[in-house]
RNA sequence: GGAGAGGUGGCUGAGUGGUUGAAAGCGCUCCCCUGCUAAGGGAGUAUAGGGUAAUCCCCUAUCGAGGGUUCGAAUCCCUCUCUCUCCGCCA
């Protein structure tokens, strides 16, 4: 959520900066609605104060046995009215509720400008795409009998895979690697959360109320949603805490599986386990006092980063342009991963700085000790990594000719194998 | 699933429908006192919205959440939710 203050005072500034990402902020609306409410709120207000002065007046007049039939009558009018104009604020403070939570954030004054995903920057590469010196085969080819697609669309449907054997055991390996890699050198906690959450989580990180296509929602009175990322889960646990200067940054790793719709995907990545309902991902959660996140953001992209460099991956590094970055976020870097059979960079994570729009929105805050004043976190989140795009990588990137798959030496230590699928 | 008891400030814990945003204690901050320490004395110590350029000041709201009764609700009524205890079931 964007500050309403600065709406109000930077309002060409928002504007600007909103037209960027190609969304038309509606001025005349939301600007009808807020001196509306301001009209409304503090005629009531006054009222509830003038109100609540006669009620006492009531009290100690009852207390010395005088006459209170005259400021009953008054206190009745007032109650009758104050009544009916709450009726009517509380549908405006609805409306502006409905109209703020669904404009996207502010971006970074070095995101750069374009129209789609075309128009990404690329930042940096690091590593270079491996020389096969025979045909290379795409994961499937690879793993066919350890990725079962037919088990899957048995079990449940399309885009759900079953592994089996060495790609189970792989990506069980991969998981704990990578938690480990990020509690023991990368300094986060590692947390364990529910994989069902409830609507306030989703408005809180800003999943809902506009993306509520892309979830899974479960049919129980509840209206609770599988959870799409373990940022959902793990960035709420900042929700309506205030936390002390000192035990800022918070850094949070946090291994989820992950439930998309994938909704408007149709017919994209439809072969084997680039895109799935289901898929693991190791997530980092960062948050931090305002002045940091900028370095924030650099640091925790760096950590993501560092589990491609331990597995010996091809990846680059691209700046989300205005036109492709999330509704959330305010910068993006993803991070796009080799993938021979493609000849391509595909994403494998995705970091981004959400400055105060999601604490706003949490109502997560922060303050120094013996400071009266709260202020808002800025949180930030990437994954580190996803994990069937980690596994495909694997495959396609140390396949050798003979159809095996070497193992990264990082690994070694937790497959306890050399090689897989010999 | 059955039965019962509860959700009050950073914590513990009072609270007969009427200056209670909330006693008291603990903790914390500042000041005073004391050679230092300990003890003692004093003051302060929730969050959000609005009025405002403003973290001073003023108003409003908030005692799990949402409704209701009332001139007035932490206090009465209803619904929901969460926690705890006992029984049952279960990994």
């Amino acid at each position: 959520m964007l500050d309403p203050k600065r709406l109000r005072k930077d309002t060409d500034f928002v504007i600007d900066n909103l037209k960027r990402r190609g969304y038309v902020f509606d001025i005349d609306t939301w600007t009808k609605l807020e001196t509306k409410r301001k009209d409304l709120q503090s005629k009531n207000e006054t009222q509830q104060s003038q109100l609540n002065d006669i009620s006492k007046e009531i009290g100690l007049a009852k207390k010395d046995g005088k006459d209170i039939s005259s400021l009953q009558d008054k206190a009745s009018n007032l109650t009758q009215e104050i009544k009916e104009q709450t009726k009517i604020l509380d549908e405006l403070l609805r409306a502006i509720e409905e109209f703020t939570l669904s404009i996207p954030n502010l971006i970074d004054i070095d995101v750069p400008d374009g129209k789609d995903e075309t128009d990404n920057l690329e930042i940096r590469k690091h590593g270079s795409p491996k020389e096969f010196t025979f045909i290379v085969k795409d994961h499937l080819e690879i793993a066919d009998k350890e990725i079962d697609m037919e088990a899957g669309v048995k079990i449940t449907g399309s885009r759900f895979k079953v592994f089996k054997n060495e790609i189970a055991q792989l990506q069980r390996a991969l998981i704990s690697f990578m938690v480990d890699t990020h509690v023991s050198e990368n300094g986060y906690e590692e947390v364990y959360v529910p994989y069902i959450v409830n609507k306030d989580s989703l408005l809180g990180t800003g999943q809902l109320p506009k993306f509520e296509e892309d979830l899974f929602k479960l049919d129980n009175k509840n209206e609770f949603y599988l959870t799409s990322t373990a940022e959902v889960p793990v960035t709420n646990l900042l929700r309506e805490e205030i936390f002390d200067s000192v035990s800022l940054p918070i850094k949070y790793v946090c291994h989820t599986p992950c439930f998309r719709s994938e909704a408007g995907s149709y017919g994209k990545d439809t072969r084997g386990i680039m895109r799935l309902h289901q898929f693991e991902k190791v997530e980092l959660v960062q948050a931090v006092e305002a002045s940091d996140s900028e370095e924030a953001l650099e640091e925790l992209t760096g950590h993501a980063e560092s589990i491609l460099k331990k597995l010996d991956l091809p990846y680059r590094v691209v700046s989300l342009c205005s036109g492709d970055i999330g509704f959330s976020a305010a910068k993006t870097y993803d991070l796009e991963v080799w993938v021979p059979s493609q000849n391509a960079y595909r994403e494998i994570s995705s970091c981004s700085n959400f400055r105060d729009f999601q604490a706003r929105r949490l109502k997560a805050r922060w303050k120094r000790s013996g400071d009266k004043n709260t202020e808002l976190l800025h949180t930030l989140n990437g994954s580190g990594l996803a994990l069937s795009r980690t596994v495909l990588a694997i495959l396609e990137n140390f396949q050798e000719s003979d159809g095996s798959v070497s193992v990264p030496d990082a690994l070694r230590g937790y497959l306890n194998k050399d090689s897989i699928l010999g």
